[in-house]
DNA sequence: ACCTCGACCTGCAAGC
DNA sequence: TGCTTGCAGGTCGAGG
């Protein structure tokens, strides 16, 4: 999509979770495409036009790429949309489930002046790409890149300050950390052996430096996250977890011997291990 | 302001 | 066999 334009856009239904924006095949349509990035669980695309593509996979969305007018991939019933690019290619959004959704934002109000704090974090990530000005409420709302140089013990620490929740709940809050879902949830708070039932604010900071249990959270959550990237993890695929999915199975920490236990947080299923997360 | 919970959606599995 | 029911996931808004 990089670098090429929208020459034709085809909606197979009006809405995904939510309506299409109005007008969004004719907004899309003769813009550019200026760059496509990731934040959290979103991705943007930035546009010739000045506005900006916000799309979400839901849980079962994905793309395929195929030559414009290809006739090997047989066209399914939940091909939802079409992005027919001038590169000669066309970009299919599927998704069974239709939790995904696709938004446009139009450009920020007032450019961004660059404040003596934004300058500094910027570069700090200045090896990263520039993050693209968008406003869109979900975006900004989300905390640090959880493999970005921003988060840290401390800035982990400081998010659970004050939270009564169960740090569970507060490593699914996006504002805490970006991009962490209810698996790698699972997965991290059992690699940092850290109970799951454990009130959020008990990691935080009080006075001076993190706490331990921070610093070591914040590095499973690196870790974990890290590991299923190189290994193209998916829960649709044949992949294994350490914690996820394995209820009343032997607990795979070295020595540990513990059973893996399945509670409901939040409307939400939690594996663990009792015996070694504290 | 913080927190919990249900709605959204559909494929699949379990139970009858 | 064929039906119903429940569950999974991420986000958001209603209500406590």
């Amino acid at each position: 999509m990089l670098g090429s334009r929208f020459r034709r856009v085809i909606l197979n239904r009006p809405n995904l979770r939510i309506p299409f924006p109005r007008q969004f095949a004719e907004r899309l349509r003769g813009t550019t495409v200026e760059s496509v990035a990731r934040r959290g669980k979103y991705l943007t695309v930035t546009l010739s036009s000045g506005d900006t593509l916000v799309m979400h996979l839901g849980m079962s969305g994905w793309f395929a790429v195929a030559a414009t007018g290809d006739r090997t991939r047989e066209p399914d019933p939940h091909d939802h949309v079409l992005f027919i690019m001038s590169s000669g290619r066309t970009i299919v959004f599927n998704d069974p489930r239709r939790f995904g959704f696709m938004d446009l934002a139009g450009p920020p109000s007032r450019p961004k002046a660059a404040t003596a704090r934004s300058r500094r974090s910027s570069r700090a990530v200045s090896r990263a790409e520039a993050e693209p000005a968008v406003d869109y409420p979900s975006l900004n709302a989300l905390g640090p890149e959880p493999l970005s140089r921003e988060f840290t013990a401390a800035s982990l620490a400081r998010a659970c300050r004050g939270k009564r929740t169960s740090l569970k709940a507060a490593l699914l809050d996006q504002r805490v950390v970006a991009g962490l879902g209810n698996i790698y949830a699972s997965e991290a708070l059992h690699d940092a052996k850290l109970s799951p039932l454990r009130q959020a604010l008990t990691i935080a900071t009080v006075g001076g430096a993190p706490r331990k249990q921070a610093q070591q959270l914040a590095a499973s959550i690196k870790k974990v996250l890290t590991n299923a990237i190189r290994r193209r993890e998916s829960p649709y695929g044949s992949a294994r977890f350490r914690v996820y999915e394995r209820e009343g199975e032997p607990c795979l920490r070295q020595g540990c011997g513990g059973t893996i236990r399945r509670i409901t947080q939040g409307a939400r299923s939690t594996f663990y291990c009792p015996k070694c997360q504290r």
